[in-house]
DNA sequence: AATATTATTTAGATTTGTCTAAATTATATT
DNA sequence: AATATAATTTAGACAAATCTAAATAATATT
């Protein structure tokens, strides 16, 4: 099974939004992949006809196990090749996101299993997410921290540790839900308040009590 | 000037085919790139267009400044990648070409020159070709070989070392001349003679005699 | 110089991946 | 249940990179 780049991207991204979930919508991939829903119904299209996702109009898209192989596949270069850029080029964790998208789509199993050979084997990557082996088994996720905690800038809500109908209802308020993504624009030294942005809204800023109770996991 | 790979592949090619020539023709990039002259002529208009050739119909191509300095930064990639495959991931120097192929077209300036630093700051890459450092300046290209010695696949008749008469109209009759880009399909040991395909042509077979003195480079 | 051959370009089509705007379906709210 | 809102899909367009077939230009041969 042949992927381009493009296909590749959407393959990953489903990947990683599935997680748990049954079915992945149109919109949270156009969202993940800085694209527009209209594109991601017309490469569903494409992807059903490989037999990588299932699709039906309206319904939602889920990897098939061939489609999950590959997203395995593609996970896996991108983690070992952040390895890579972290521990013998000295990047920083940070840096190596925007290069490894781009290192992932070489696609040779050699290339893949030498240089995973070269690196000692890692089992997770430089951001603590774990790598699949050649094999494609993967060890669980990274578990939940709340959103003071967390360092990456896109993060999906997993759930809320304070369970009162106050916070609840300011969630709410403010569209955050299980399974939102949201994106850390900035935070505040001072009063350790978060600037975080859903979607389609403006962003908006949360106070220290709030993001304690967020529980969130890196995308 | 951000280049798409395909570009990338038009101005490495032309740099290659360049050298010493004043200009290269349509019908060699379209061989050396495996595609069609057409293909070339549409990719000329736009190369023009960003001005990183000179091209005028019917009168060939050759490279401005710029996209000489753009082809150098390719070959450094990758020539530098395939060192970090011999070298770290222990290929062998005919495996990596490929998958330099696709490495190369990594646009990153920080990852290129910490990769040459992580080598060692290579000045030659496996096949024993010139790196161009990071300010772009290259070591003069390989001396020649003789066609019966070359390892590569894809040669260029750079010379003949017997000036006899004979030998030129045999040249000159199988269509041989300088320039002319032969493939070695296959070598024959049981009298060292050597198969060679040109361009449009169908294969011959050619004596050890005659492949000891032709001179070739690799492209 | 006329003709044949080869090289190159043009015209028009195709594929991939994307988009916008409009239409449709699903979901939430009253 | 009716209506408003949000999500999704369709239709039609576009750019990049390629192709084939036909036309044109350059070069080689007689």
């Amino acid at each position: 099974m042949n992927l381009t780049a493009a296909e590749e991207n959407y393959i990953k991204s489903i990947y990683k939004l599935q997680d748990g979930q049954a079915v992945v919508s149109t919109n949270a991939i156009a969202y993940e992949l800085d694209t527009k829903p209209a594109s991601v119904t017309d490469m569903a299209k494409k992807l059903k006809e490989k037999k990588l996702i299932d699709y039906e109009k309206y319904q939602g898209i889920s990897l098939t196990a061939e489609g999950r192989r590959l997203a395995l596949q593609i996970v896996r270069r991108h983690r070992l090749w952040e390895c890579f850029l972290v521990d013998k080029l000295a990047f920083s964790w940070d840096e190596v996101h925007e290069i490894a998208e781009e290192l992932e789509h070489v696609r040779s199993e050699k290339l893949i299993n030498r240089l995973s050979e070269f690196l000692g084997n890692p089992t997770t990557d430089p951001h603590g997410d774990p790598i699949p082996d050649a094999q494609g088994k993967i060890s669980k996720s990274k578990q939940l921290v709340s959103l003071d905690k967390a360092t990456a800038r896109r993060l999906e809500v997993a759930g809320v540790s304070d369970q009162s109908s106050s916070l609840l209802e300011f969630l709410h308020a403010k569209g955050i839900r299980l399974g939102t993504q949201i994106d850390v624009i900035e935070r505040y030294e001072f009063d350790n308040s978060v600037e975080i942005k859903i979607r389609n809204q403006p962003a908006f800023t949360i106070s220290e009590q709030v993001s304690k109770n967020i529980m969130v996991k890196t995308l």
